[in-house]
DNA sequence: AGCACGCCGACT
DNA sequence: GTCGGCGTGCTC
C-alpha cells in the first residue's frame, strides 16, 4: 500500500456490519481501492457491506481470499472517523460491527447516483397566465433559479402537479435531469443575525474565537430558558460555515426540529439538512451522501447524526445537553453528549453543550477547567423568571382522588379568568398508574414484564409502559374473580384533564402527552395551537418540559413535585431539579411575569429548597459533593451490566458465577456489586439480572470488564449487554 | 446476520 | 426409510 491506496490483488482487510468478532482479508479489486473505500465484498453466499479498514491482517490462507466485488461511489470513509468509530467501541465495548451499522445507515449507499426530473423558470411565456400558474412561476423566481421536483414546486405553489406540467409544455417551466441527491441550498452566514443583548453578544463572540481557532474545545453554554442560547450558538455556527466547515447541531427531540428549522431558516435564508427517525429513506440517502461529499453545511438533527460521514465539521451544538434521551438506551448504549466531545476532540472541532440545567458531569467539568464555561444570566426581552413557590400538601385539604390543591386551583382560576394560560405538570401518562382490586388487593400486572399496567382510557386499555403490551379492562378481578371491584389508583395526566374539567368548567383544557400523538406533525400542530391560545389549561408530562414556547403562559403547577424524590437512583436528585427548573422557566416568557407552584409534602428537603431559592450553584455544588464522597460518578466510574435470558435460575446463575470471578476487575480495584433483579425485572418474557461495577475515575475500567466477562461463554438464550455511565442505578 | 451442516423424533 | 426440528459453527 502507498498513500492510503491498494493496487489490484494486494490483501486489505475489510470491517463488514456482520457480526463477526473480527475483520476479513480480501483482494483489493482490479482497478485497486482507497484505504477507507466503501465495498461490496462476497461473504458465503452473499454480498455484503464493508470498509476498507487498513492492510489485511494475513494468516488466512492466500489461495482462499476471494475479492473486493465492488468499490461503491460513495467517498472514502475519512481516518478520522474510522478512528472515532474504534474509539467509541472501545470506550462503550461495543463490538464494530455495531459502531459501523451506525455510521452505515443509509439506504442505497453504494446505488449509482440516480437521476430525477428537476423543474426551474423557463425562457417562455406562458399563452394564458392564471391565479395557479402565476404562483408556480412566482416560487421558481422567488427561489432565484433553484430547481425542485415536481411534487415540491406544486407543493409550494398551492398548485396540481398538472398546473407545472401545462406550464412545462408551453415553455415557461424547464424540465431538466438532475443527479437524485443534490446538494442543500447554500445557508448564508453573512445575513444579519439576530439583535444580541450585552451579554450574548459576549458569549457569541468567545464561541466564534473558539470556532475560527480551528482547534478542540468544549464551551458549556448556560442559560436560563429565554436567555437567547439559540441566538448565541447560530452565530457559532456563522463562525463556522464562513470558515467553510460543517456544523451540526443535536436537539433531544424529534418535535422540535420544525421550529428549529424555521429559526436556522430566519438567520441563514435556507433550511438545513435534516436528520431523524422521521425523514424518508431518500431524503436520508441524500442527507448522507451531502455531508459526505460537502453539499450540506449544517445538520440539524437526532443523536444518530453524530455518526454521519462529515466531509469537514467544525462544530457541534448539543441543545438540551441534560436531556435523557441523548443517552441510546438499547442496541448500541452510547451517550451523544460524550461521543460528540470524543469526535470533536478528534477532529478538532468545537462543542458547545447548551441547557439551562445543566448534567451533573457537565457542570463538573466546567468547574474544573475541562471545559469552558458561558452564563448568559438575563432573560431575554423584558420577560423575567418566574416566582416560584412551595405547597405543602400536609396542610391542604384533598378530597380522595383530587389532586389539585385549593391554593393552587385559586392560583389557575385567576390567570384563566385573566386570560393568561396554566400549566399543569405531570409525568405520569394514561389516567391511572395503578389498577387495584379493592376486594383482595390485587394489582393488575404486564405478563411479560414486572411492571404494574397503567390505564389508559383514551385508549380504553390497560398499557405496559415497558414493553407496550395492552389489554383491555377486565370486568372482574384476575386474582380473585370478583367483579366491579376494581378501582383506578393515583392520577395520570387523562385522569388529572378529568379533574380540571369538573373544577374548572368552561376552562378549554389541552393535554399533551406522547402517547396521544400518532406523529410528530400532530403534536407539533397541537403545540402550535396551544402557542396561539388554542387552550385555557394545558396539562403535560415531560414533553412540555422541552424547550416549546408558550407566550400566554404565566402559571405552572407541578401536582407532584415529590415524584422522583424518593428512590435509589443517585440521579433522581438531580433529574428533579432539572425538570423544575425547566417546567418552571416556561412560565412568563414572553412580557408577563410568570408564576410556579410545586405542590409537595416535603417542603424541606434539599432539592425543593434550591430550586425554590433559585440556588443552583449552591444545589450543584452539594451535589456534586455528596457524589464525590461516595466515589459516584462523575468523580468515580460505573457500568451496569445487564443479563437476560426466559429462564431466571439461569440469568441469576450465570450473574454470580460472574460475580464470583472478579478477579480480572478486583486486579484493578473495581467492585462487583450483585446480581440483583433489573430495575425492569422481565421484558418482553426475559428476566432480566443486573450486576453493577463501581471503580476509581483513573481505572482503565472497560479493559477490566472485557477480560472480566471473556472468562465465561455465553450460553445460548443467554443476552449481556454493558452499559458505561449508566443514567440510573437503581 | 444468514446459511450450512448435523444429529434426533414422527410422518408418507 | 425420509422430512424437518433448531443447536453449532463458519463466513476472507
Amino acid at each position: 500500500m502507498t498513500d492510503g491506496w491498494f493496487e489490484d490483488g494486494e490483501r486489505v482487510g475489510v470491517l463488514t456490519a456482520q457480526p463477526l468478532d473480527r475483520m476479513l482479508d480480501y483482494r483489493a479489486p482490479p482497478g485497486g481501492c482507497a484505504e477507507g473505500a466503501f465495498v461490496e465484498v462476497p461473504l458465503g453466499p452473499r454480498r455484503v457491506l464493508g470498509v476498507v479498514w487498513g492492510p489485511g491482517q494475513g494468516g488466512f490462507d492466500a489461495a482462499k481470499l476471494r475479492s473486493v466485488a465492488r468499490v461503491l461511489d460513495a467517498p472514502p470513509m475519512r481516518e478520522e472517523m474510522r478512528l472515532f468509530l474504534a474509539r467509541a467501541a472501545e470506550y462503550t465495548l461495543t463490538p464494530m460491527h455495531a459502531m459501523l451499522r451506525l455510521a452505515t445507515r443509509a439506504p442505497g449507499l453504494g446505488e449509482s447516483p440516480a437521476m430525477r426530473r428537476i423543474y426551474r423558470l423557463g425562457g417562455g411565456d406562458p399563452d394564458r397566465m392564471t391565479d395557479a400558474r402565476g404562483r408556480v412561476l412566482a416560487v421558481l423566481r422567488d427561489h432565484g433559479g433553484l430547481a425542485f421536483t415536481l411534487g415540491e414546486l406544486a407543493e409550494l405553489a398551492g398548485v396540481t402537479t398538472s398546473v407545472v406540467k401545462g406550464l412545462v409544455a408551453q415553455g415557461a417551466v424547464a424540465e431538466d435531469e438532475a443527479p437524485r441527491d443534490m446538494p442543500y441550498p447554500r445557508l448564508d452566514p453573512g445575513l444579519p443575525g439576530a439583535t444580541l443583548s450585552p451579554d450574548q453578544s459576549v458569549a457569541a463572540a468567545r464561541l466564534r474565537e473558539g470556532v475560527a481557532g480551528g482547534a478542540y474545545g468544549t464551551t458549556l453554554l448556560k442559560g436560563v430558558t429565554g436567555s437567547g442560547k439559540t441566538e448565541v450558538y447560530l452565530e457559532a455556527v456563522a463562525e463556522c460555515l464562513r470558515q467553510g466547515r460543517q456544523a451540526l447541531v443535536l436537539l433531544p427531540e424529534i418535535a422540535l426540529t420544525a421550529g428549529f428549522l424555521a429559526r436556522v431558516e430566519d438567520r441563514f435564508g435556507a433550511r438545513p439538512a435534516e436528520w431523524h427517525s422521521g425523514i424518508t429513506v431518500t431524503e436520508r440517502r441524500r442527507v448522507w451522501r451531502m455531508v459526505a461529499e460537502g453539499g450540506a453545511q449544517l445538520v440539524v438533527g437526532a443523536r444518530s447524526a453524530l455518526f454521519l460521514p462529515f466531509r469537514d465539521l467544525g462544530l457541534i451544538v448539543v441543545d438540551e445537553e441534560h436531556d435523557t434521551s441523548y443517552k441510546q438506551e438499547d442496541g448500541v448504549l452510547y451517550n451523544a453528549r460524550d461521543m460528540a466531545v470524543l469526535r470533536a476532540s478528534i477532529l478538532g472541532a468545537q462543542v458547545v453543550l447548551a441547557s439551562a440545567t445543566p448534567s451533573l458531569e457537565s457542570w463538573v467539568n466546567a468547574d474544573s477547567g475541562k471545559y469552558a464555561r458561558l452564563d448568559l444570566p438575563a432573560r431575554f426581552g423584558a420577560a423575567t423568571l418566574p416566582e416560584m413557590r412551595a405547597i405543602d400538601m400536609r396542610a391542604e385539604t384533598l378530597a380522595a382522588n383530587r389532586w389539585i390543591s385549593p391554593t393552587l386551583q385559586q392560583a389557575v382560576a385567576a390567570r384563566v379568568q385573566a386570560g393568561e394560560q396554566a400549566l399543569l405538570f405531570l409525568n405520569r401518562r394514561g389516567y391511572a398508574p395503578v389498577t387495584i382490586c379493592r376486594a383482595c388487593g390485587h394489582q393488575i400486572g404486564c405478563d411479560h414484564c414486572d411492571a404494574r399496567m397503567v390505564e389508559h382510557r383514551f385508549l380504553k386499555r390497560l398499557v405496559c409502559h415497558q414493553c407496550g403490551e395492552t389489554k383491555p379492562m377486565p370486568a372482574a378481578c384476575p386474582a380473585c374473580k370478583v367483579e366491579g371491584k376494581l378501582a383506578p389508583v393515583g392520577p395520570g395526566v387523562e385522569r388529572l384533564a378529568e379533574e380540571v374539567t369538573a373544577v374548572f368548567p368552561g376552562a378549554r383544557v389541552a393535554v399533551l402527552s406522547s402517547d396521544l400523538f400518532g406523529t410528530a406533525r400532530a403534536l407539533k400542530e397541537q403545540i402550535e395551537l396551544i402557542a396561539a391560545g388554542g387552550a385555557d389549561i394545558i396539562i403535560g408530562t415531560q414533553l412540555v418540559a422541552k424547550g416549546h414556547n408558550f407566550p400566554l403562559l404565566t402559571l405552572v403547577g407541578v401536582i407532584d413535585a415529590d415524584l422522583g424524590l424518593q428512590g435509589s437512583d443517585l440521579r433522581a436528585a438531580e433529574r428533579t431539579f432539572q425538570m423544575m427548573r425547566q417546567v418552571a422557566g416556561r412560565a412568563g416568557r414572553a412580557d408577563r411575569p410568570g408564576l410556579a407552584l410545586l405542590q409537595t409534602c416535603q417542603p424541606d428537603h434539599p432539592v425543593i429548597r434550591a430550586i425554590l431559592s433559585g440556588d443552583e450553584e449552591g444545589f450543584w455544588r452539594a451535589e456534586a459533593e455528596e457524589r464525590r464522597v461516595a466515589g459516584m460518578p462523575p468523580y468515580g466510574r460505573m457500568a451496569g451490566i445487564v443479563l437476560s435470558a426466559p429462564d431466571v435460575q439461569a440469568v441469576f446463575d450465570f450473574g454470580a458465577e460472574l460475580a464470583r470471578r472478579d478477579a480480572p476487575l478486583r486486579a484493578v480495584g473495581a467492585q462487583v456489586f450483585g446480581p440483583a433483579p433489573a430495575p425492569i425485572a422481565r421484558i418482553r418474557g426475559r428476566h432480566r439480572v443486573r450486576l453493577l461495577v463501581k471503580a476509581a475515575k483513573a481505572v482503565p475500567l472497560q479493559a477490566a470488564l472485557a477480560r472480566w466477562v471473556a472468562q465465561l461463554p455465553l450460553p445460548a438464550d443467554l443476552r449481556l449487554s454493558i452499559d458505561i455511565d449508566p443514567q440510573s442505578f437503581l
